[in-house]
DNA sequence: CACGAAGTGTGACGAGCGTCACTGCCCGGC
DNA sequence: GCCGGGCAGTGACGCTCGTCACACTTCGTG
């Protein structure tokens, strides 16, 4: 609301210039929110779609039981929200901050006339649109081939892949606490205790105070890809048969 | 090849005159797929859209063991593969032809410039999108939230409502087989079967020849929505308490 | 008509994993 | 200091569901 907030750092607008980013700013809904409160409910009618500046969010899901499906987070500079914006439908689930944060909002109108008035930003907002169909898709394969056990191992990959070491270790920080771990892969908070008591017995990953070593991403990488047949790190095309 | 191939079905591109539509056919490169035939191959590098213009098609990953994980199924006048054409990405999944297909593929190049020089198609194409992230959304949440029984409930559901009556029957036509059904699903042939044997016991479905009828709707919905708290029923907003 | 392939129906069995119950640790607040 | 709440760890139990095995039906085909 005050202190000039931008949208410099929202990636589907990476290609306007700054007077074009602000324009869209100045049309927004500037809110602040608190580390836990909801910032758009399942299924409420609402239509905007929302930029992250500031924080860090969630997109989850509660069943009508209470358990929590995590569905992704979301970083600064991203958006959400944006199905709701696209196809006026109800939302998809809900968004809830897990640090303090600061959004915008824009009217789906506005959204959609700088999609469709400016070829590159509809270019990347397909392209990010996607990469969720492409990352959804991943985990409904996972739910569908792999066992708890290996749905963790691949967890546990994901979330190392921002900080791989070249000599294949990894660093987790923070470590989410393995309730939420639980919920990312639809199981519960005993399976991930013990395969984790498992993975630190056998050497692959080492607790350090507040964050998580993974010691040997191939080898963790490869108790996945023997059942999925498909390789989740990143880098390392490994020599010779791709498919 | 022959008799004057049309993209008139492809609904992306239903909202530009007949004249672009036939530049673009011209563009294509037009194939036909025997049943049973592969047209993408998984992890491929190959980057064209595809339109399905006549038979059916289906969108499938086999995992490493062998066994097949169903997508969705593709009818005339959708469009797929369009994932790697937008990203630039491998190949998702594999498409097979169910039946015999006649199939149009653009080059990305092509099919980029059709969508960002017409807005409404660029609109056609987000929209589509958001429909498959919330069809994958869903299913992410059913395997998170529903035991195999309800996953088979909320398919039957899903085949359906495209038959469904006022009296609140449904008549599947054609009926998959059970292994297919437990492909969907995420089982085996054995749990689906046993769960049809029950679903016939207690009355809720019937096996009618070729077809199988579907006695009661909303009882079958109820089943499924007690557990997901959200209806699968596209129609009937239920008295009182949404949300 | 006989044969085989594909699909269906069922029983038996056991592993995986979800559930419950309890303990212990850490940390922050009164 | 003590207490309490959140999180981690672990054992016990039993249901679900995946696996195996086998019989039966329905086709299309030689």
């Amino acid at each position: 609301m005050q202190d000039t907030p931008s949208l410099d750092s929202v990636t589907i607008y990476g290609c306007l210039n700054d007077e074009e980013r602000a324009a869209i700013a100045e049309q927004c809904r500037w809110q602040k929110f608190q580390a836990g409160q909801e910032i758009i409910a399942h299924n409420e009618p609402s239509l905007e779609v929302y930029f992250l500046v500031e924080g860090k969010a969630r997109v989850i899901i509660y069943s009508y039981s209470g358990k929590p499906v995590i569905f992704r987070d979301v970083r600064p500079g991203e958006v959400f929200g944006e199905f709701a914006a696209i196809d006026a439908g109800p939302r998809s689930a809900t968004v809830e901050a897990t640090t303090d944060c600061v959004t915008a909002a824009l009217r789906p109108d506005v959204f959609w006339e700088t999609l469709l008035s400016h070829p590159k930003v509809a270019r990347s907002a397909m392209e990010w649109l996607t990469g969720q169909v492409r990352a959804l898709t991943g985990r409904v394969l996972e739910f569908s081939t792999l066992a708890v056990r290996n749905r963790l191992h691949a967890e546990l990959l994901r979330l190392a892949r921002d900080d791989m070491r070249d000599d294949g270790t990894a660093v987790i920080y923070p470590v989410p606490t393995h309730a939420e771990l639980a919920s990312r892969i639809s199981t519960h908070r005993e399976a991930v205790t013990r395969e984790m008591s498992r993975l630190t017995r056998s050497g692959l990953i080492e607790r350090k105070g507040d964050r998580l070593l993974i010691c040997d991403l191939m080898e963790l990488g490869e108790l996945v890809e023997e059942v999925l047949g498909e390789s989740l790190l990143p880098l390392e095309p490994r020599d010779g048969n791709s498919l």
